[in-house]
DNA sequence: ACAAATCCTTCCGGTGAGCGGAAGACCGTT
DNA sequence: AACGGTCTTCCGCTCACCGGAAGGATTTGT
């Protein structure tokens, strides 16, 4: 239970402690639970709280505990990286999905993990955590190492420092990875089998925007029992680069650092 | 250009100023902009958008404005709202959008206004206002009109009290209004034209959750040429039902006001 | 039935974090 | 070069935040 979170000095940084303390196993909690969970003394959070709901950020439900408001989702929904590529990218993963009848999902880079920003799933489809918002390790994923691969230097070496081991089959050895990286940008598409959790293997193809820069990956998950790369890969590729093509028209892509 | 938002005294009230400044029309802005949008002081602004940024909050795009940032994104993934109703609701009304075809929109209260939560619009579809996180009017819609009819007394006077004109069509007089909302709960339906914008009309029906409550309505949005509004009913009316039914089962729907 | 352990809320005095004016470093434009 | 616009740093005053203590409201255990 992390409960060191950034700064904590500021107001702001309080209030972003309380807003973290949710998560999607923890949408509906508490007031006590909020303050475990932040590490902030039950008063504060209490003040804190009061005041986020005045602002709609924080909403009491009937039973007493509290939840995300309808403005943090109004808000959330003026992210570029939603309304934009996912906007976009959503007819191309149904069109996906209908041939591959496989999970489809695409994501971009957040620091050093990558963000999954939307997913279409069947029932048929493995039951993984990569749901919309999930933020995955770039090393054990498909399309974390499509993002790692096209990345800078310097996210490289950031990534590397935190190989954390997930299954038998995790790499977690830095020239590995770093000789793997090497193919995928060659090649044009990365592979994962079974890195992250057992029973999945996933691909993942980088697609381009504004200024032909990679600012997401596209990626198919299936079982490993019925995996097909090749065919898998193909479909992608024309898919990624239709995409690419449209958003690259419409100009998406602009992010930055702190 | 309103600049008196909440409270401002509080940390927290001056922090969400600043969010607030962002909206569809004003998601890249730069800090003057932003400073001036909010009313605040600019030295005071740069701080807040100095700690937003660290937090996530806000991104800091490579020509030096901001926008709202990926946790934003993430934390209004967690509104209850968005993750069930929108996941529910969004293949029933992918099946309306393949039968109709009209844009098929759905909104749920929030403060005296309608959230539209989702929407989903082909390229024929009248270019309206509403797309997901818009709160349109409750008087001059009908879903807003259905969610009216449906709320509780309270509800009714609150909106009742700033009836706008939006269009020649829209009715500002509090008996007529009183008089539809009446038909429309024993119809089980509203009908609105022109009220909000020329040339369109729309249809709603409400949609009941956990505890046979009504939580959120259903709509759909046509030009004026080609209505056929029995048919349309009867449409949403089947949906509505089938969407309410699966609702209610999950047992979706728990809301409060402050 | 009581006690114990939760939970939430209100009160209040000390203090340090937030405030914002002033000043200056930058752009571009006329 | 002087302007109008942007963003950034500095710094002292003050007031809003902080959080312990105390008490009410519920639920749980014995």
């Amino acid at each position: 239970m992390a409960k060191a979170e950034l700064d904590q000095k500021s107001v702001t940084g309080r209030a972003f402690s309380v807003l973290d303390a949710f998560d999607a196993s923890h949408r509906h909690q508490t007031l006590a639970a909020i303050a475990r969970r932040s590490g902030l003394p039950l008063t504060t959070v209490h003040r804190l709280v009061h005041e986020l709901t005045a602002q709609g950020a924080l909403i009491r439900t009937s039973d007493g505990a509290y939840e995300i408001g309808s403005k943090m989702w109004r808000l959330g929904l003026l992210a570029s990286l939603h309304s934009d590529l996912r906007e976009v990218a959503l007819p191309y993963m149904e069109d996906i999905y209908q041939i591959a009848n496989d999970a489809v999902q695409i994501g971009v880079l957040d620091g050093v993990r990558c963000l999954i920003v939307e997913r279409i799933a069947g029932s048929r489809t493995l039951e993984v955590v990569s749901k919309p918002g999930a933020r995955l390790p770039l090393h054990a994923t498909a399309v974390g190492k499509v993002l790692m691969a096209f990345g800078s230097k310097e996210l490289q070496d950031a990534a590397i420092k935190s190989l954390d081991k997930y299954t038998t089959k995790t790499i977690t050895d830095e020239a590995d990875l770093k000789k793997q990286l090497k193919i995928i940008k060659t090649q044009g598409f990365a592979h994962s089998e079974e890195e992250l959790a057992m029973g999945a293997t996933s691909i993942g193809v980088p697609i381009y925007g504004y200024g032909n820069r990679v600012i997401a990956a596209l990626g198919l998950v299936t079982p490993v029992a019925n995996r097909d790369i090749e065919r898998m890969v193909a479909v992608l590729k024309v898919s990624a680069s239709a995409l690419s093509k449209k958003l690259i028209l419409s100009g998406v892509g602009s992010l930055s650092a702190p």
